[in-house]
DNA sequence: TGATTTTGTTCTGGTCAAGAACAAAATAGG
DNA sequence: CCTATTTTGTTCTTGACCAGAACAAAATCA
């Protein structure tokens, strides 16, 4: 079982660095700036890296030699001189994502771009058991695998579970509405397959998936908020990276306290955003009255002022129903927040829309195997 | 005017490294062992660092001759073997701490190492204008300094400040209890004193200073709370560093909202943590009641299940007034909040009082110009 | 006093990136 | 169609860095 984040312990910051780790990041370096562009040529590489000609160079040998990076020669040449190298991450690695909810999961072949290639839904009408699931995960990643070309190697699985994940074992703690405890879904999963599994929490997946490919490409420091029908959820951006916590449970938005209330959420706890919003239902209908709307807005707009002052984000994202809420009345939801958001933080602040559908999950969670794989590709590239 | 945190452009993670940056990386993980201990000896650094007693060697030559570490004999030799070198930050470069209130200022001299060397308060009966407190500032400064021996040398001037405080060119963008608005403090003191001069809100330095020197010691994944005359502030250390968000003006935890109350807190906002708790009043006498207690208990409770459910800290810390009424409830507030932590990040929660006194926020302004100095050492130590 | 242990220093070797020199591949202009 | 120009890829050299080996220094222990 990997970690699904890199591993770098409390002390390594502060470690020595000897020149292999040199390689090893500038190898990761071109790697992140290609997964950000679906294709850049090596002059192009030479500047957003700063690094010398000559050295990219020797980089690209050593990527394509991986096998992570493929370079063709430029459809057109609209300048004056040599025409630069293509490249773009290669297409004969990919990965899997699967989303486990409650009446089906999902499992994608994705490509290290982040594009789905193919994908598979397994119904459930039933609650899903770990281990029958495991299997069926089993059975459709080797059909999906085997449905592509025998040259496609396979980086990793990630895995978005709607519940608590312990990211450092992969432990799946509680899943309320899978009604799972203490499950070792990584552990389990990779047994079956063989492959490293990663697990993350669906709606921090989210935000990670709004930040490499949606709404929140380009920002750093982003809120993410997630109406779903198992609660609400979040995520939250910082510096670039998933807000994680001690153990990787950070990120649960839905339960701060926002009322004196006694209405309940589903952890049971009163006077909560997930407590005070209507469920999933509302997603498909709109809510019975204008004044219910009202409220809801003036109670997302709380929670909105709030994880303002604290993030100080760059965007706020609504995803689910409570992009629903705010594409309904986006200019009330945002005066309620902007009451409470002081002066500062409240500049340059952008509430939006999630911009992705469905797909958002399963493409944050292959997004689990993909960093890993781009963040030590010496160490990940040798056991594919 | 310098940033008050190392410059790290978003895009410079993923940037090109070279073998100077490996050097510079290397004289701050040695840096930053120091800082972290009183004093260390070469061979501990060896095996801390994970590099190689020549590499050592080689390095700690630099940094003597760069002035910021001193090496000594042994005072006793417990071990076989030859006696390693002990070796600690220097004691002939120092920063100054200056912290900004409505009634006084605090300018203290600083050693690399966080400790107070000398100190000197200026009372402001009147609240101090930018002008006529940098003046004094500057002053106190000089003063402080000609009282040390010659050899002393300043790596800079760090600043707390009770507001919004832009990080990036240190710009007081509101300080509601000093009156200042738009206040260019640092190129003003820069322009004063020729030093370099660093900016933070004053709860976020706290928190800071806890996660450097004080209770939070050794914890990566923090939240400060701060209550002190001037309203409720915070700071949250993510990753080991300090949440600064998109212009560093994340951790105002003061203004979350949490409950529908009409009572307004300094900003004017309704049903915020700083608006349901009593002001700095109740930091020398208790309330009133034991039902005030109870009520002040539960909020701050609910404030931290909140930031649990949000940030899955390893430790909250509670400073100013909240240490004083945690103090004296502790079990209430741990109770009131663990209703509603979800199970896994309450899991391992410590709850504390924080441990330094009135000296932490100086502590962790002083701390803004000695991390510069150890962030880039070759760099910052040649202007000195 | 001599053997042992531990640590500091010096020298050598291997890896890395930068830069210069050169080769290759396109356009622009006659 | 050919040549000059521009831009880019490749190769070679150079300098910086860290690791490891060999050696020297400084302590303890018998």
């Amino acid at each position: 079982m990997k970690t699904s984040a890199p591993k770098i312990s409390v002390t390594s910051q502060t470690l020595g660095r000897n020149n292999d780790q040199v390689r090893e990041h500038n190898l990761a370096a071109i790697l992140t700036l290609l997964s950000q562009s679906k294709s850049l040529t090596r002059s192009e590489l030479v500047e957003l890296s700063g690094l010398n000609r000559s050295t990219i160079s020797v980089l690209m040998t050593e990527l394509q030699a991986l096998g992570l990076v493929s370079e063709t020669s430029p459809d057109e040449t609209p300048n004056k001189g040599r025409p630069s190298f293509v490249a773009s991450l290669s297409s004969e690695v990919a990965v899997f994502g699967v989303n486990v909810e409650s009446s089906f999961t999902d499992v994608c072949l994705v490509s290290l771009r982040g594009e789905i290639i193919a994908s598979h839904r397994i119904a459930t009408p039933e609650l899903p058991a770990p281990e029958s699931i495991i299997a069926q995960i089993k059975d459709a990643i080797s059909n999906l695998k085997s449905a592509q070309g025998d040259t496609l190697r396979i980086a990793g699985i990630g895995v978005a579970v709607p519940g608590q994940v312990r990211v450092a074992d992969g432990q799946v703690r509680l899943a309320p509405h899978l009604q799972w405890v203490e499950v070792p879904f990584a552990s389990m999963l990779e047994a079956a397959t063989g492959m490293p599994v990663f697990l993350g929490n669906n709606a921090s997946l989210g935000a990670t998936a709004e930040h490499a490919f949606g709404a929140a490409k380009g920002y750093d420091e982003v809120v993410y908020l997630y109406g779903g029908t198992s609660g609400i959820g979040g995520g939250v951006i910082v510096r670039g990276e998933l807000l994680r916590g001690a153990a990787g449970y950070a990120g649960e938005l839905g339960h701060v306290v926002l009322s004196d209330s006694s209405r309940e959420d589903y952890s049971g706890f009163h006077g909560t955003l997930e407590a005070a919003l209507d469920r999933g239902d509302s997603e498909s209908s709109p809510p019975a009255s204008a004044e219910a709307l009202e409220n809801q807005c003036r109670l997302l707009g709380a929670a909105i002022s709030s994880f303002a002052n604290i993030f100080n984000p760059q965007v706020i994202l609504l995803g689910g129903f409570l992009g629903s809420i705010f594409a309904q009345a986006e200019e009330v939801v945002t005066s309620f927040a902007l009451e409470r958001i002081l002066g500062a933080p409240a500049e340059n602040l952008k509430i939006m829309r999630a911009e992705l559908g469905s797909t958002q999950i399963i493409k944050g969670a292959a997004g689990l195997p993909i960093s890993a794989l781009i963040q030590a590709p010496k160490a990940s590239s040798a056991v594919l």
